[in-house]
DNA sequence: AGATAAACTGAACGGGCGTTCATATCCAAG
DNA sequence: CTTGGATATGAACGCCCGTTCAGTTTATCT
């Protein structure tokens, strides 16, 4: 047998996506094999490379759409402002985008030192560019007297490193959702960024 | 050939946990091949069997240790105190503890789930254990109205994850000394944790 | 010096891996 | 109604995997 009825390029493709993502998320990139994904989408592992060249650009071509979506999110939901405003409006972005996407987002974290150098380089350098969105943030809080940090890189891995940090206990339909969430957290890194009592 | 000469059972073992533990925190344990392993310390794959049950006993018992070691360091650590005393006490030592050992780390956050149901079961509740440590002062803090986080266990949570995130960034010999990095963080966890302005 | 146990080798086991390719089937266009 | 390209199969490729084990070497004890 060979194409069975009714299948099509622009549905198999996405499922291929869709299942990569699911399986590295779950088991990571190297204990998920071809043959897994290709069951998944319920088709040979074969058929697997009319979509991709090869296992390592399914995961490069991921989280490479992982961060595109991000960086443009963001770019259009920041808007000029104070400084303080546009921080606020960062971290309910930052949670909100992030909860909405838990296995690519677990993937861009854990993944990375399984790219090939190149492929690295480049998810590393679109990382770098959403770093900045921040430290900018925070730069322009200091300029302005409002935020008060020794050093706007480390407090804005810092404030990274927290936000993200929801996506490892959150779980929808829990206690508190995710608007309240949000609220939380900016009341922390409101904290943690401005002048102390 | 076999048993090469001044070759020793308490001498293997310890370079076995220790070659492992770079090979996983460097590749991922799914990435790294008991050959590999063995092929750093020098030996055939073969023998690698005298001193692990498996592959899975290789990482169980790399997690395991480090979480103990982490909590007793921490309880020999923790005095009473005032809530904030105590908070400041952990936050430097947290930071300390762990860039002092970042592979053990690194595995300890990224191959949770590659531990059999068991195991994940044994490390996850170390790890609450040294979570309800950090909640309790926290609770503290609040009775003695210094704290002010609507939830202690959601800013647990969140005063852990900023202060990890320490160890993807921070490289000995860089622009700031640990001491430094410890002032900056405690800085911003109080700030977090503590009543706004 | 000889015996014993520990430490290790080297080969083998069955199985899964990523990837390729000849072949078959299906769909759509002419 | 034919044809050509897209889509998939299924078998095969060479390779590496975790683990086992009989046999060999070495250190230690008597």
């Amino acid at each position: 047998m060979a194409r069975t009825q009714g299948s099509h390029s622009d549905i198999t493709g996405p499922r291929i996506r869709a299942a990569a993502e699911r399986l590295f998320a779950r088991h990571g990139y190297a204990a998920v094999s071809m043959r897994q994904i290709a069951s998944e989408v319920g088709v040979q592992a074969g058929a697997l490379y009319n979509y991709t060249p090869d296992k390592q650009s399914l995961l490069s071509d991921l989280m490479q759409g992982h961060m595109d979506d991000l960086l443009a999110a963001w770019r259009a939901a920041d808007r000029p402002g104070p400084a303080l405003e546009r921080l606020e409006r960062f971290t309910r972005f930052h949670i909100a985008f992030h909860l909405e996407r838990p296995d690519a987002v677990f993937i861009a974290y854990m993944e990375l030192r399984n790219l090939e150098p190149e492929n690295f380089r480049r998810i590393e350098a679109l990382r770098r560019d959403y770093e900045d969105g921040l430290e900018a943030i925070l730069r322009q809080g200091r300029d302005e007297g409002d935020v008060s940090v020794p050093d706007t890189k480390i407090a804005t891995l810092a404030v990274i490193a927290m936000l993200t940090g929801v996506n490892t206990w959150y779980r929808a339909g829990g206690r508190l959702s995710a608007t309240e969430v949000a609220d939380i957290y900016w009341n922390m890194v409101r904290g943690a960024v401005t002048l102390p009592r």
